[in-house]
DNA sequence: TCATTCAGTGAACGACTGTGCTCTGAATTC
DNA sequence: GAATTCAGAGCACAGTCGTTCACTGAATGA
């Protein structure tokens, strides 16, 4: 398995490349819905016709956007994941992380939020299986923690279903933000205090 | 100002309320960004450059959808701020606004969480502003309850937004749930022990 | 070395778009 | 009752779109 690609494949691999990020560029600013083939041949500086071979049409372009999105994300998932304590330090942490990777992974956040409800629904599809994939661990990793213990496994689901949606929200008002640090300092701080309080929740939840 | 419009005004109003519907109906598949003007006035059954005699261009028909949408939820907002106490009877009547909010006026619901994140600016600007409106509001009936004696107003604050984020989060999944009434009934569920977990939080964030 | 593969080009197509213009006929105004 | 207003129809325009197809030339494999 230790093939290097020849210089063909790599290039077609290259350009396939530039094409995704031709349209996570274009798609800080409009909807998928109406991303036009054109338009992103041409900001990836490439002729029309050419999209097909790496696309067989725009909506499995849309599909592929989705995975490349998400694949750059898995360390932010784990990193989220292997955190979720209910420890003060660790909250603060988890959201260090958020608010670092809303910055580094602009587009991808962008693109993602937005079409999680956006007017496509296949990518819609998609992106709400990967989410709920990320709710699914959580609460497994949620199930391992001490105090779990006397929970039952629908309360432990729910709790992860609100953890995850935190997450997105935040996230999302993050990118709304939009680079603004006074704004997006806010957010964090608001953010941080609303974890804290579910933690509260949690603690107290089998006190009757 | 008992003026009864006389017949040409109405039937001017109803054929704006007629695109603005045939509007609402061609966004629940797709985003605004890629609706069409000849595809509203197709819809409508109506001419093209009938359109420009009730709005200027696109741009202002997808801000007025967002009035149109808003207008119609002001109810709804009134019933679940009224109610924001933290029994768990009244949780549970919040809940049941909501669902049944979703399936009354589902498109125009669908349209607003579509577009919150959408592409198109200004929309996006507009339902933020409505949102953080709803928060406000929510904040100064939260203050004005006894359960907050001794919390400062950044909390309450913070509390209020954990609340409305919540009923957005809860109105988007139950929008994905798609008319589905098991699926419903499990994000009913699920969002109603949320906000009891909640209510919890609330109920000793002042204990240290 | 020579035949084959294939990523990317460039021109062409039919369909559809937003907008501007003139026209019509019923509601309005005097 | 005559003059005016104006919502909507109908047509024309220039531009963009997605897709097809024959092509070129460099990488590939025998």
């Amino acid at each position: 398995m230790s093939h290097t690609l020849g210089p063909r494949q790599s290039q077609k691999q290259q350009t396939r490349q530039s094409l995704l990020d031709a349209g996570l560029r274009l798609l800080e600013h409009q909807g998928l819905s109406s991303l036009g083939l054109r338009e992103v041949t041409r900001e990836a500086g490439l002729t029309p016709s050419g999209f097909y071979r790496h696309f067989p049409d725009l909506p499995a372009f849309g599909m592929a956007l989705v995975e490349e999105s998400f694949g750059s994300l898995r360390t932010m998932v784990r990193a989220i994941r292997s955190e979720q304590a209910d420890a003060d330090e660790v909250i603060d942490r988890s959201i260090d992380v958020v608010a670092r990777y809303v910055h580094e992974h602009r587009a991808r956040l962008r693109f993602l939020i937005r079409e999680r409800h956006g007017g496509v629904r296949p990518v819609r599809d998609a992106i709400a299986a990967r989410i709920r994939q990320f709710a699914d661990d959580l609460a497994d990793d949620l199930a391992a923690q001490p105090q779990s213990a006397g929970w039952d496994q629908a309360d432990l689901r729910m709790l992860a279903d609100l953890y995850a949606d935190h997450t997105v929200t935040t996230v999302a008002a993050l990118l709304e933000a939009d680079g603004d640090r006074d704004t997006e300092q806010r957010i964090v701080a608001t953010a941080r205090r609303q974890l804290r309080l579910i933690s509260i929740g949690r603690r107290h939840w089998l006190d009757t």
